[in-house]
RNA sequence: GGGUCGGUGGCGGAACGGCAGACGCGGCGGACUUAAAAUCCGCUGGGGGAAACCCCGUGUGGGUUCGAAUCCCACCCGACCUACCA
């Protein structure tokens, strides 16, 4: 620590009635704060750059207690880059588009603009008494057309680049309320209508998607240079979900061929049969007159079950037969064609050999319906018994296959790909479970997809210039919840920029997902050349605070977002560095996942349980700076937990004693007295200690260690307060510490204390403390001595005091004696500094 | 069905091969007070003992080790995510 103290003329600002009073200092020192600029962000490119981002809030209308628990510990870590040297980035904005204003249009009659807007100003006071860092200067709010300009702007690129295509593709249907509805409109296992209960249905419309697919191995591989949680990067790998094997042709009766997917052509001998999916497009020609009205009736039938329950998986396999046979090209054999739903059209090609034998099923499939069981893969031990179950392991060796008969797993898969590539019957393949990402929404309330349809000139991109396409203010809420934008005459009838000729504007919006993937660049220069022109050659934000800024050093959230938006948000700056954007591959370098703030019950919060708890209620009654502190104090930030009304006293009180700690004078004959050595040493040891431990708590996102630690050391400096020590001045750097080591965490008590210690400049403005390691080390140490790992004695000895010392000190204890007294010592274990065990037998 | 995380006092949790229970809540006892609240001080895993001390304890059962809450194997329970992926 290099400034000097003053311990003379800090006393006589304290006064004895001074009480803690968050109720003052708080709003004091947020309107300070403001007033000066304290957050301001500035590009110095003398210092070296830290963004911290924290997944941007929903405008929902109100901050609960999960935003407090995401956001003020995420602030601490920014905070602490800021004391250690850092130029931190801290970016706050709404994620403003999305359904629930939709829906609170519908039901108060209001636009969803003016209920997003009057939510946000509600919501940013609540932000602002958090007392975090935010850069207020950079707030961006997604619906804002000066956003979503470049919201278009990157659809019209990806347009441009192929990323961008309409296909045709199903979606959730309400037939009573006549409209589309979104994933999370649609509830339950009956998977009915949110509005009206009815059950949904689906329906094919053309959607614009995202060829996110284009990526899928390069997001697969860039996880390994992530420093992400690993669960996050299991789900990403598992929701991209490739898997290596080979297509493999079969062929109709008629010479339809029929191409399967498999992941182990080494059973290829072993198919007994083949399954279609229901929807396949040869399912209608394979089928024969016979088995046609069966066909026709379970293809009525999975279509609506498909709609009712994807949820019933382990419900128990169903198909028919369709009459059809096809032919398996590594033997010949004929075999029957069925159509069961567990096959789907959207993996693979919709099509499966069926290998009973070796897949689980296949098998219950084959039992239910008297097929074919053919083992063609024996066990390791050479079994070729009947099987019980399926024996779907990659070991064992190959039988009843012909030329490959006692070719050894998992080598066989490679040596069958091989020869069906040789013969032409197959080649090796690769399938993604990752599906392109599906835009369009067909609603309102979202940025409008800057594509016009033209009779003559058919899809034409909206020119970037005439961005955005803005969406009207005066649109009328339907109670049906159809999209306003579909029968917004003023909006839908446009000119075409091609030929000037009558066309429609697309009515879809874009998946609010898009807004937030791109969120991180726009906080860089908010509303950059918003209203003005754009031309394709356009940078979304300034290009120098880019370069210094980007990209995002620490990411903080929660893990519900593991594959959606951070898998959609990585797709954005793949796609971005190839259209020359920027120059790196990953947006977030760092990610940490807090866990979830549970209801005192130990229960989710939610209203129907009625175990919300309101935080402003709590800031209120304790101040910022305790809620902040007994969120951290819970337990680990990755678990969360449950909201303890009764514990967040005991942060109250902390504060409270330190308060009194750095404020109240002390007994003056103390003063006056003199320390002894051993006195100011053991406060000297502890503020090196916690400093160290502080440090590494928070660089480690373990903060309820870390508030532990600042607890510990506030009682020591009761302790000491009551002794000579507090003339010295250890004990003034002791105070000053503490505040520093609190700052963090407790943004306003240790300003307020800061200034009361006679600064001037703001205690966030401070170098956070440098550990003397000299300083911090024990002089004596406490050294266990156990006999068969029992502790029967205790040393206190120097730390050094060397192995054979320690051991001879050991047996020399009568406690020791007393234990090994007739008995052979077998062996001594010595680890100096810690412990002595005595092996006796 | 698959995956991930977790199971330690009355409670939240700490320790993550070396003194189990840091820190906090709650509880008990004491000080202050006419009294209460607040505040301050002390004690607080269970059992035995007057005490020194001793025994038992980290979901269950095994194993590795001088030594296991911690590492390995099997199982039980809970939370979250995901779901017929060929």
């Amino acid at each position: 620590m290099s400034d000097q103290k003053t311990p003379n003329n800090q006393s006589n600002s304290r006064s004895k009635n001074d009480r803690y009073d968050p109720k003052t200092i708080e709003p004091k020192w947020q309107k300070r704060w403001e007033e000066e600029g304290l957050y301001r962000t500035v590009e110095d490119p003398e210092r070296t750059k830290w963004y911290a981002l924290t997944m941007l809030p929903y405008p929902s209308g109100d901050l609960h207690t999960g935003h407090w628990y995401a956001m003020t510990p995420s602030d601490a870590a920014a905070r602490w880059r800021r004391m250690s040297g850092f130029n931190v980035f801290f970016p706050i904005g709404f994620d403003a588009f999305g359904l629930p204003a939709e829906n609170a249009a519908i039901k108060h009659n209001i636009h969803p603009k003016i209920w997003t807007y009057r939510n946000i100003e509600r919501m940013r006071g609540q932000l602002k008494q958090m007392g975090a860092m935010w850069a207020w200067d950079r707030e961006v709010i997604t619906c804002d057309p000066g956003y979503y300009q470049w919201t278009q702007w990157f659809f019209l690129k990806f347009y441009d680049a192929g990323l961008a295509y309409r296909e045709r593709a199903p979606v959730d249907w309400c037939p009573s309320c006549n409209t589309t509805l979104a994933r999370e409109q649609v509830w339950g296992e009956e998977r009915r209508c949110e509005r009206c209960g009815t059950p949904v249905i689906k329906k094919e419309l053309d959607q614009w998607k995202f060829r996110i697919t284009k990526y899928a191995d390069e997001l697969l591989e860039g996880l390994d240079k992530l420093d992400w949680p690993e669960p996050v990067k299991i789900m990403q790998r598992n929701w991209i979900g490739r898997s290596e094997g080979a297509e493999v042709t079969f062929t109709t009766e008629d010479g339809d061929p029929i191409v399967v997917f498999t992941t182990r052509p080494d059973t290829l001998w072993g198919a007994t049969f083949m399954v279609l999916a229901p929807e396949h497009p040869l399912v209608d020609k394979v089928t024969t007159p016979e088995h046609r009205a069966e066909v026709e009736a379970y293809k009525a039938e999975a279509a609506r079950k498909d709609e009712i329950a994807r949820t019933a998986a382990d419900k128990e396999k169903t198909g028919v037969f369709t009459g059809g046979y096809a032919i398996n090209p590594v033997n010949g054999e004929r075999i029957p064609i069925w159509i069961a739903d567990y096959v789907m059209m959207t993996y693979g090609t919709g099509a499966i050999m069926a290998v009973p034998a070796h897949d689980q099923r296949d098998f219950e499939f084959a039992k239910k319906y008297g097929l074919e069981i053919r083992r063609v893969i024996a066990g390791p031990d050479g079994d070729t018994g009947p099987l019980e179950e399926a024996y779907p392991a990659k070991e064992g060796f190959m039988i009843n296959s012909g030329p490959f008969d006692g070719t050894p797993l998992p080598e066989a898969i490679d040596k069958v790909i091989e020869w069906l590539e040789k013969t032409g019957k197959g080649r090796r393949a690769v399938q993604y479970r990752l599906r392109d990402w599906l835009i369009s929404r067909q609603r309102m309330w979202g940025a409008p997809i800057p594509i016009i349809y033209c009779p003559k000139c058919g899809t034409v991109p909206v020119p970037y210039e005439d961005l955005p396409v803005r969406l009207p203010d005066d649109a009328e809420f339907r109670p049906t919840g159809e999209s306003p934008l579909k029968y917004h005459e003023g909006f839908r009838h446009v000119k075409c920029p091609k030929c000037g000729g009558d066309a429609e504007r697309e009515t879809d919006t874009m998946d609010t997902f898009v807004d937030s993937s791109w969120y991180q660049y726009a906080y860089i220069s908010p509303y950059w050349k918003a209203g003005e022109p754009l031309s394709p050659d356009d940078l979304p934000w300034e290009k120098a605070k880019g370069d210094y800024w980007l990209p995002v050093d620490q990411y903080t959230g929660g893990i519900e977002h593991a594959t959606m938006h951070l898998l959609y948000t990585r797709f954005f700056t793949k796609a971005m560095r190839d259209l020359g954007l920027v120059d790196f591959d990953e947006p977030m370098l760092r990610l940490y996942n807090q866990g979830m703030i549970l209801g005192p019950d130990g229960e989710k919060m939610s209203k129907s349980r009625g175990n919300v708890v309101n935080p402003d209620e709590y800031v209120a009654k304790y101040g910022a700076d305790t809620v902040r502190g007994y969120l951290m104090f819970i337990g680990p930030w990755d678990q969360g937990g449950p909201w303890d009304p009764s514990a967040i006293e005991g942060v109250h009180r902390f504060l409270y004693r330190v308060w009194s700690v750095v404020v109240d004078e002390p007994k003056p004959e103390l003063v006056a007295a003199e320390p002894s050595p051993e006195e100011v040493r053991a406060l000297e040891r502890k503020l090196h200690q916690t400093i160290i431990k502080v440090t590494e708590d928070i660089a480690g996102f373990r903060f309820n260690t870390m508030v532990a630690a600042l607890m510990e050391f506030n009682n020591a400096l009761i302790k000491a307060k009551e002794t000579p020590v507090v003339g010295s001045p250890i004990w003034e750097q002791a105070i000053r510490t503490l505040v520093l080591l609190m700052a963090p965490t407790f943004t306003h008590i240790s300003e307020e204390l800061w200034h009361r210690l006679g600064n001037e400049e703001s205690v966030h403005l401070q170098a956070w403390p440098q550990a003397d390691p000299e300083k911090a080390k024990e002089e004596a140490v406490t050294v266990v001595v156990q006999v068969n790992g029992r502790v029967r004695d205790k040393l206190v000895v120097e730390p050094n005091v060397s192995r054979d010392v320690l051991k001879e000190m050991a047996l020399a204890s009568p406690n020791v004696q007393k234990w090994i007294d007739g008995k052979q010592v077998r062996k001594v274990i010595v680890v100096p500094g810690r412990l002595v065990n005595v092996v006796v037998g």
